[in-house]
RNA sequence: GGGCAGUUAGCUCAGCUGGAAGAGCAUUUCCCUUACAAGGAAGGGGUCGGGGGUUCAAGUCCCUCACUGCCCACCA
């Protein structure tokens, strides 16, 4: 088999994506005799195209589902696509008026077609792209928010929760965003500071003179005031609870009343108060029964003021209040002032908290649920540290605004009666149905449906059910067996938005949470720690990084430093890195095939016959071990972290080096001995680190067990954590060849010796613990240290002129007559005593410090001591080699 | 205002239950040694944000301050 020498990405990655969707390699049914892993995917938004943070997130995922398919669990991972509500609508809009119409102009029936068109048509963009990623997707259970099953299920879930009066219909203070025309729930207004100003305006008295002072950050909406409000306990105003003001500009009556929630020690401690449009004015006026006037309408026009105004917007109206006030001596001062402004989560249009007919979800009793589940571990958070926040937003939550007035999304199935002019009857409750009913008690047979549309994260949260074709008749096989699911991948960002919403809904519908473990992951960053997005240019495209640097590295990349809940940092030298470390694994893989020339057959078992193979299999062992439980706790940085040094450090630059010795035996059996370790260490590396590298590991698989049937997403892990004995001895002497070989290393590095040149040296035993260990694989330091001679003795004579090295009882002498600079080794060796003077001194301080030598554990004592012994002995041997010098 | 993270080499980050500071990138020197120059070998570079404390011993535990980021809140 001829491989290319650099890893070529391109064909592979088109080869396996290909195959694994051909051949269903990621499809999973019910399987009684088998344990199921199931995770559903965070269904992207349909206008979505893959950004590092779908990259990271589905990687994530696709990691958890190899890795446990390799464990033989029966993984299923359920792909899927959100109609994304009022972001998707908007998108359309947007098109429609490069047109120069609106959806008006086409109606609501035209304009969802429109809108289907355009979803059939590249709605499913980011999926493939999905698979271009290399996600293990049962691809044939794709799924769509509003596709017929996932719409039945809405249908279900909004019935049953009407039926036992969750849902209901009032008019109530809503965040409503004039461009895109629409309540919003609470969590879909995010707050940002803005510099704006705080206007001092004074509302006189009626009945005596003097007047009051309140502070605004909105003077616009004095004209809809209905109150000054004060707090209870405010000396400065004790006298004036009860008062009646004139409220200026609409020459309108208006009391003083106390209210616990105003801060008298913010601002004049009185503040206006607009009960429809803001939310603690509003409380304010419940708890008063104060007056309630709609002043803004939903085009974020005036209303009910003085005709001055009427018409205006917020922000003109604003210009022209402030200035007649400043005219009519209203005005007492005007303070710059930062204060944070609700903006939509969608298009950042300002919020205006207006009074509107909306429905609502009341939550409290799911959240008590969703709160229980989490506080028994039924759902378990990971990091832990995301429980608190989370069970604290469910505590604290206002019942959930779940229409919208938007077109795009699931029509809310409650009809009306109308009369026979087309008017809802008044005298007759609205029903929620499947289908519009045949006739009401009353009688009557007309009927029209709400024309609000739900929340798109309404049927977010039933995801993890109605995938599995919940309220979709009776065939509720695969619920059964996949829910509730394993584990569930994302961002903090929608832990709010999305996650809580599907426990509660978990809990109301299934009585059962809807997955056991909450893996929250950080977002992707910049360079410089920014978030990423395209008003600020810094977007780094996976694609573009797939295609210059391959799949696997830019996953690698991801993994490697995604820690959970905590942002990381990416860059162009991240992926650089990871795409060396690919080419890293393609070239050992290359190392070993090629040696499988003339090599017949291989043993499956292996046959460790020296140090080297002791050493490598228990330091693998190890990592695997080590890797394992990383995979297990969903730490996936640790293990991509793990494999990498692993890789590299050891099998790649000691073992393969050292096999090298016997790769050119003539003996054969030598030759296959020394493969047999060498292939079953690089299966299991690939294994391991198949679940984040995928494509590479799969075709070197195949390469390897040379046949086109050998998938090593369908093997079974092969190491298991007691198959292999570690030798933990191994590893101890091995360190001892190591340390001889880099401080050979290290003189001839610094002494200039070329590296062909095959110096001798000589190794004085001073101290014979490891004399054999030494001997017997002096073959190791011939070959790495690239020596011709080696020798050993007791009381050898140091040869004219040699560098000396100091290594775990030898001295070390390489004699370099006119090889070496002979200044250069004075000034190396005056180092080295510096550095074990200072040793000394270290140690010498500890070993006198009596609380040290009568608290300290005598294995610690023991060590400091055996450093002291060392930093003497090594000036001793430094000094009388500088004798020899010169 | 409350909460949560973070602060370790020039940059990005590891460092588990406390016992001599690590990696990658960058940098310096040498090397195209027949797996890999997308590579190999060796080196330089850190008083682990400041200050206290516990301990024989603290990057690691406790307190406190500072700064950065994020989340939540009825910041008129």
């Amino acid at each position: 088999m001829e491989m290319e020498k650099v890893y070529n990405s391109k064909n592979v990655e088109e080869k396996w994506y290909k195959y694994w969707i051909e051949n269903k390699t990621f499809s999973a049914k019910p399987d009684k005799n088998k344990k199921p892993f199931t995770i559903v995917i965070p269904p992207p938004n349909v206008t979505g195209s893959l950004h590092m943070g779908h990259a990271l997130n589905n990687t994530l995922q696709d990691i958890i589902i190899r890795f446990k398919k390799l464990q033989g669990f029966n993984t299923l991972w359920v792909p899927g696509t959100d109609h994304g509500g009022i972001a998707t609508q908007s998108v359309v809009e947007r098109m429609l008026k490069k047109e120069g119409k609106t959806k008006y102009d086409l109606g609501r029936e035209k304009f969802l077609e429109k809108m289907w068109q355009w979803r059939t048509e590249t709605g499913d963009t980011i999926l493939d792209q999905l698979k271009k990623l290399g996600c293990g997707l049962d691809w044939d259970r794709t799924a769509f928010t509003m596709d017929e099953v996932r719409s039945n299920a809405v249908k279900k879930a909004f019935i049953e929760l009407f039926d036992k009066g969750l849902i209901y219909r009032g008019k109530r203070l809503v965040n409503w965003c004039t461009h895109c025309g629409t309540a919003l729930s609470d969590i879909e207004v995010e707050y940002e500071d803005e510099k704006s100003n705080l206007w001092h305006i004074k509302y006189p008295f009626k009945d005596s003179e003097g007047y009051v002072i309140v502070a605004t950050t909105r003077p616009e909406t004095m004209l809809g005031d209905t109150a000054v409000a004060v707090a209870p306990d405010d000396e400065r105003y004790s006298g004036s609870i009860g008062k009646i003001m004139i409220l200026p500009l609409v020459n309108k009556e208006i009391k003083i009343v106390a209210d616990y929630i105003v801060d008298k020690s913010f601002g004049t401690g009185a503040v206006k108060v607009t009960p429809a449009h803001d939310a603690t004015d509003n409380e304010i006026a419940k708890r008063n029964n104060l007056e309630l006037i709609e002043i803004i309408d939903i085009s974020g026009k005036m209303i009910n003021v003085p005709e001055k105004y009427a018409g205006l917007s917020v922000i003109e109206a604003r210009k022209a209040v402030v200035a007649d006030l400043e005219e009519q001596g209203f005005l007492e001062k005007i303070e710059d002032y930062s204060h944070s402004v609700g903006r939509c989560y969608r298009c950042s249009t300002t919020i205006e908290p207006l009074m509107s007919e909306q429905w609502f979800l009341n939550v409290s009793g799911m959240s008590k649920n969703a709160v229980d589940a989490a506080n028994e571990e039924k759902t378990v958070f990971v990091p832990q540290s995301w429980k608190k926040p989370y069970v604290l937003w469910l505590e604290n939550l206002r019942d959930w605004c779940i229409s919208r007035q938007i077109w795009w999304g699931h029509r809310i199935p409650v009809y009306y009666c109308v009369d026979a002019n087309g008017q809802r009857k008044a005298d007759c409750k609205p029903k929620a149905a499947f289908e519009t009913p045949k006739e009401c008690v009353c009688g009557c047979k007309d009927f029209v449906q709400d024309n609000d549309v739900l929340d798109t994260w309404f049927s977010s949260a039933l995801w993890p059910m109605s995938v599995f074709g919940w309220g979709d008749g009776d065939n509720n096989e695969d619920l059964k067996y996949f829910y509730p699911t394993s584990a569930l991948v994302t961002g903090h960002e929608i832990l709010y938005l999305w996650v809580a919403r599907m426990v509660q809904f978990g809990m109301e519908f299934m009585k059962d949470i809807p997955y056991s473990h909450v893996f929250i992951h950080g977002i992707v960053r910049d360079k410089s720690g920014k978030k990423m997005s395209k008003s600020l240019g810094n977007v780094i495209d996976p694609l573009g990084i797939m295609d210059k640097f391959g799949t696997d590295a830019l996953r690698f990349a991801l993994t490697q430093s995604a820690a959970p809940g905590r942002d990381m940092q990416v860059s162009d030298e991240s992926f650089l890195a990871a795409r060396n470390f690919s080419n890293k694994i393609w070239n050992a893989s290359r190392f070993i095939i090629m040696n499988l020339e003339g090599i017949d057959k291989l043993e499956d078992n292996i046959n460790p016959a020296e140090l080297a193979d002791e050493w490598v299999i228990a330091e693998f062992t190890n990592t695997a071990k080590k890797v394992t439980s990383y995979y297990e706790a969903y730490d996936m940085d640790s293990a991509a972290r793990e494999l990498y040094d692993f890789f590299w450090t050891k099998y790649c630059d000691w073992y393969i080096e050292l096999s090298k010795i016997r790769m050119t035996s003539t003996d054969l059996k030598v030759k296959k001995q020394v493969l047999e370790i060498l292939i079953y260490i690089l299966k299991s590396f690939l294994q391991l680190i198949s679940p984040i590298m995928p494509f590479i590991t799969a075709e070197i698989w195949q390469i390897l067990n040379g046949e086109k049937s050998a998938i090593i997403a369908e093997s079974q892990l092969q190491i298991t954590n007691d198959e292999l004995q570690i030798n933990d001895e191994s590893i101890k002497k091995m360190s001892v060849i190591q340390d001889i070989i880099t401080k050979i290393r290290t003189i001839r590095s610094e002494m200039n010796i070329s590296p062909a040149a095959q110096i001798e040296a000589f190794f004085n035993v001073l101290d014979s613990a490891n004399e054999n260990a030494v001997k017997d694989n002096e073959s190791y330091i011939k070959q790495l240290a690239k020596l011709g001679l080696l020798s050993f003795g007791k009381d050898i004579q140091r040869p004219k002129n040699s560098a000396l090295a100091l290594a775990n009882g030898f001295e070390i002498f390489l004699p370099l007559d006119g090889l070496i600079d002979i200044e250069k080794e004075k000034a190396r060796l005056s180092k080295e005593i510096a550095a074990a003077m200072a040793e000394i001194e270290r140690t010498n301080a500890k070993l006198s410090n009596e609380n040290f030598v009568k608290r300290a554990p005598e294995i610690e004592i023991e060590k400091i001591k055996a450093r002291l012994n060392e930093a003497n002995l090594k000036i001793e041997k430094i000094n009388d080699s500088l004798k020899f010098l010169g």
